[in-house]
RNA sequence: GCUGGCGUAGCUCAAUCGGCAGAGCACCGGUUUUGUAAACCGGAUGUUAGGGGUUCAAGUCCCCUCGCCAGCUCCA
């Protein structure tokens, strides 16, 4: 009886019995209601899942979770991992196992293997073994042991890694084993658990791809060697989840951005995309869209400079907190002056040359001192100086700045993505400057813009985050308190839904980030407000108040889009390339059926420029049926056919991107239907 | 930044063991005059990312740099 808690149960699944007779296991609590089956993985105490053999005192309220439920597939796919790990460890000898946890779409195990990466082949072989192990059926049995007993264990297999988790677990709480398989070809791995009481229970597998991945998250550690894997309880529901990773694969916006000619990059501007017409139409129809709805929302947009002295920033905070991704700028002349100090510092040294390390933070220091320009990465400094530039009345306030001016951050070079992380990019950026009994009442108006905006843009599903203080931040601890309970007072007023992120706000405040997802259920980071009471501290902002003495004004950070170059790339993969017609960047092409026809097509396309609709037309000698191929490629809203009835009769014969061949109408009729069409739509995003 | 992979025509991709750089699409010229997802014939297309090395010979092997991809880390 190990651990003297424990006794093997008939089928070889350990039962955990205390010394008090009142405590059962969650199985056979499930035995007496009747509840159990074949199709129980695990049972849900409260909020948390435990498994079958988990002692539970015997009033505990236990309610089943079967194949299907909502988590059991976290607890099939966690279970799945360990049968991996068995697998791998059984094919290659020498491997360590380190952490297996499942994730959103599935789960992946660290491993740290002496002969480097693992290749697709290996995936299959190992794919091949976790069949076995899953056929076999056999049970997956918990036992509870001491710390010294789980130490001596796994540093007699030589597994270093679990003995450095097992050493970091805290005092007090369980240390328990997992062990499946069947007799001779058993496997343990330390786990917290739950799992599946048996291996025939996991259903439909996949190994996915293999990547290194640092021990603990930490750079510093030794590279592993993960392999990522997806399981789902049958074939059908796996082979979905792969046809969804196809259809992802088709919509990367990046090959949509090529094949639609909306955007290129270049490598002598890495990670900083340049919009084609196409491209830059839809972006400014985005930022117009949003122009449109800031006159009612009370928003004034200003236009600011790209460059400032590096004093902006000294003041701003960027300079000790964001410099790693500030691009530095530096006018000839102040070039001049910093090799001339360079020079005068080596021949004070004695004309020796300095180190690598030595000669860096000289020329920082330089960099730092002399006035020299860095682009903007932020907005907010520069409009800081146009609040300070004259005096404020508590009249002029709240004082709605919009601003989609360029910024530039230095992104690592590992980050960079597409157009969904960029080096160059604008925000629909704006800054609030408010008393602070106003805060809440613009964080409300706020979250309205936001969801008319997502609404329009057919973003249907929003979460809500709700980031507190990081471990690096300007401001006191009060300002802190302060601005965290305004933000979350607000969604609470509001009757928003949120999750709290400790940790993970900005430098100089806290923030709410609102998440969406797209039509293939991908979560993105959208729209953020921050609440800052450091940034007008820092630049001495102040407004004569009603009572006609100085206060000191509240800054908003707060954006929708976020940035505009990202939230294309999100847009570009949640409608597929097929813009709806408001906002594509051209609504119709003209498709004539032979060149019979030019003259007309050439008519009707100005007739329709004319009323102000984006047209095209593709008057080429080839067939039509090529002519429409390469049309619904290019996924245009209307295609708008004409052959010899059109043209007599002054028509167009339509078809719709969504809904094909229409009967012919007049050119006039067509052209209203299309500006009747083109407007932003969508029904209100849910907050669940 | 780290680990691994990749970089061949505008695009998608071939090129056996190190042995003549190729195909389709796009493009250009011609024929066809077409009614709802690819007409036909012909033509041009390259610093094989850049630099260096090994070799009689390098797209292919080695080194460096740049860029891209996946993941990690980061994401004010």
């Amino acid at each position: 009886m190990q651990g003297g808690v424990g006794v093997w149960g008939p089928e070889g699944v350990k039962t955990e019995r205390s010394n008090m007779s009142n405590r059962k296991t969650a199985k056979e609590l499930l035995v007496d209601k009747g509840q159990l089956d074949d199709k129980v993985v695990a049972v849900r105490v409260g909020k948390s899942i435990v498994d079958l053999h988990t002692a539970l005192d015997e009033a505990t309220v236990v309610e089943p979770i079967r194949i299907g439920d909502p988590g059991a597939l976290d607890v099939v796919r966690h279970s799945t991992a360990h049968v991996m790990a068995d697998a791998v460890q059984r094919m290659f000898p020498g491997t360590k196992v380190t952490i297996g946890p499942c994730t959103e779409d599935g789960f992946y195990y660290d491993f740290d293997r002496p002969d480097g990466a693992f290749t697709d082949a290996d995936l299959k072989k190992i794919e091949k073994g976790m069949r076995e192990i899953v056929k076999a059926n056999a049970p997956f049995r918990r036992e509870v042991v001491t710390r010294a007993e789980a130490i001596d264990r796994f540093k007699g297999l030589g597994e270093t890694y679990k003995v450095e988790i097992i050493e970091g677990i805290p005092e007090g709480e369980d240390i328990s084993l997992y062990t499946h398989g069947v007799k001779g070809k058993e496997w343990t791995d330390l786990c917290a658990g739950p799992h599946v009481p048996s291996t025939g229970l996991l259903g439909a597998i996949k190994l996915t791809s293999v990547a290194g991945a640092y021990w603990r998250g930490d750079e510093r550690n030794p590279m592993l060697q993960r392999i990522y894997g997806t399981a789902f309880p049958t074939q059908e529901e796996l082979d979905e989840h792969l046809r969804m990773l196809e259809e992802a694969k088709k919509r990367d916006h990046r090959k949509l951005g090529k094949e639609l000619d909306l955007f290129m990059f270049h490598e002598w501007a890495p990670a900083m995309p340049f919009f084609y017409p196409r491209g830059a139409s839809v972006y400014n129809r985005m930022v117009d869209f949003l122009r449109g709805l800031y006159v009612g929302a009370g928003y004034e947009e200003v236009i600011t400079p790209q460059i400032y002295d590096t004093r902006l920033y000294q003041t701003s905070g960027h300079l000790a907190n964001y410099r790693e991704n500030m691009y530095f700028g530096i006018p000839s002349d102040s070039l001049g002056e910093i090799l001339g100090s360079y020079e005068e510092y080596q021949k004070k040294q004695g004309g020796k040359a300095l180190g690598d390390k030595e000669r860096e933070e000289f020329l920082t220091h330089e960099i730092m001192q002399a006035r020299f320009a860095g682009a903007k990465p932020m907005n907010c400094p520069g409009h800081c100086l146009m609040f300070a530039s004259r005096r404020r009345s508590y009249r002029d306030l709240p004082w709605r700045m919009a601003d989609f001016g360029r910024l530039h951050r230095y992104e690592r070079g590992g980050v960079v993505h597409g157009l969904a992380r960029v080096r160059s990019f604008a925000q629909d950026d704006g800054h609030i400057f408010c008393m602070p009994e106003q805060v809440q009442e613009e964080i409300s108006r706020f979250n309205k813009l936001l969801y008319r905006i997502y609404s329009a843009f057919e973003f249907k599903d929003v979460h809500i985050k709700l980031a507190t203080r990081p471990e690096k931040r300007i401001g006191t601890d009060e300002m802190w308190d302060l601005a965290e309970s305004a933000l979350e007072k607000a969604l609470i007023d509001a009757g928003l839904a949120y999750e709290i992120t400790p940790g993970e706000g900005a430098f100089y405040g806290p923030k709410l980030e609102f998440h969406v997802r797209d039509a293939l259920k991908r979560s993105w980071q959208l729209g953020t407000i921050q609440v800052d009471y450091s940034m007008p501290e820092r630049f001495g902002l102040e407004y004569v108040g009603s009572d006609g003495a100085m206060h000191r004004p509240v800054m908003l950070h707060r954006a929708i889009l976020g940035s505009v170059e990202r939230f294309m790339g999100v847009y570009i993969e949640h409608c597929g390339g097929a813009f709806p017609l408001w906002i594509a960047p051209e609504q119709v092409i003209l498709v004539t059926v032979s060149e019979k026809q030019t003259q007309y097509g050439q008519e009707a396309l100005a007739y329709l420029r004319g009323r102000g609709i984006r047209a095209v037309a593709d008057l080429s000698a080839d067939k039509l049926g090529a002519k429409i191929r390469n049309a619904r490629m290019m996924r245009y809203p209307y295609l708008g056919i004409i052959g010899d009835r059109e043209a007599e009769g002054r028509l167009i014969a339509p078809r719709s991107r969504e809904a094909g061949e229409l009967e012919p109408m007049a050119l006039e009729s067509f052209a209203d239907r299309i500006l009747a069409e083109a407007v932003p739509g969508g029904t209100p995003p849910s907050n669940p």
